[in-house]
DNA sequence: TCGGTAAGCTGACGGCATGACAGGACAAGT
DNA sequence: ACTTGTCCTGTCATGCCGTCAGCTTACCGA
């Protein structure tokens, strides 16, 4: 699919450079754990991974060239999302069962990748189409999933038709995504981690049925 | 309350002083609108200004620093946002209103200054405290509100008593806040603008009453 | 074994941002 | 006009950015 590695002035890269830009984009990813995105340099990068920044240029145009190639790969990784949503009864007890899993699942992925979604929203609130395309592609599936559940809810008339699936698919995603990447927020308000994911839960539950759950 | 204002260097600003103090700031606020916040450069700010990077740094240690004061400038503002959740009354039609006009002030806040809240956001989530204390006072006094509706309705028996109120409450808001930052990814999924906040709004009505909205 | 070729890496450079300082410009009062 | 205190900027040292030429290394066919 993808063709050969490119460095950026055109030639292929060969094992022992695709390992060393492995190396970089290893290093790029670990320091977005440790220090703010603004304060991340290049020559940091090109330190921790033993190498020169003029190396780092050979592979990447910028430090936002090598953020999307990391990126892609997680979206990638981002398929497991899809089970969270598709081919899940959303009736009675099920449907409890199904919310209390899609939001553990989803948090755990949000916080898995924290560091890096965060600089994937930042980049897309900001309207770089490159970061919004990946964004779209991580959070479409889960988006899709609920979207479809919904409109199954609705052809068995359970559920209004005037509510529009995808809305409220996509504003119950951006509530867990928000919810993930903020989790101190919930601290400061006296809310205990445990006490997020059930009232989570419930809330999506409500948005996906229109009911409460029957527990 | 706050001391006078005072230079890095600690003398105090007179009206000259702050003049230019508050030009660096308008300027700082309007540059994040326009480009991408890692390439916001003191040296542009200050050239927007008609002064000199120098000066800027009379004034604030850092472009952090700069932020945190304009910062701290809208959570004043963030007041009016407090009435849309207390004072109302979440039963019948009049809660479908109050959801309507919930969602509807919180976008339409959110909107007016989102480059600014996504920096908020984004220090906030990488573990600034002075950010998250920042957010925290913007949002909080939404999140209080709804919370307490919530435990009114629970004290009247029409919510179920084993919901945590500041749960429901955090996770809403951060829904709204997040919906607002990423309005293009719901024109990705699909969703019209205009189809946004009623759906919105439906789900703010069903987290704080647990049920559909009588309209 | 031995070039030849392409891949891989780095030293070094001009350019720009940062941050500190001293001294000049300015306004207001005498 | 002179003084005083505030305000601004020229300048400098430092350090990162992004690029290039050129050196080293690995691979390959003869």
């Amino acid at each position: 699919m993808t063709g050969q590695v490119r460095t950026v002035d055109g030639r292929v890269a060969g094992r022992r450079g695709q390992a060393t830009r492995q190396k970089l984009l290893d290093c790029l990813s670990e320091m977005f754990g440790s220090s703010p995105y603004r304060d991340v340099k290049v020559i940091d990068v090109a330190r921790k991974a033993g190498t020169s920044p003029a190396t780092f240029y050979q592979y990447f145009p910028d430090v936002e060239g090598a953020v999307l190639e990391i990126a892609e790969e997680m979206a990638k990784e981002s398929g497991e999302l899809a089970d969270l949503a598709s081919g899940r009864s959303w009736v009675g007890k099920a449907a409890w069962s199904a919310s209390e899993e899609l939001v553990d699942g989803f948090l755990d992925f949000w916080r898995r990748n924290d560091a890096l979604l965060r600089v994937i929203d930042l980049g897309a609130a900001e309207g770089d189409k490159r970061f919004a395309k990946i964004r779209l592609k991580i959070l479409g599936s889960v988006t899709s999933g609920i979207s479809d559940a919904v409109k199954e809810l609705q052809a068995k008339n359970r559920v209004d038709k005037d509510i529009n699936a995808a809305a409220v698919a996509g504003a119950l995603v951006t509530m867990m995504a928000g919810v993930a990447s903020q989790p101190k927020a919930f601290q400061a308000w006296g809310v205990k981690q445990a006490e997020v994911r059930p009232n989570l839960a419930l809330l999506v539950h409500l948005g996906i049925t229109g009911k409460k759950p029957a527990r």
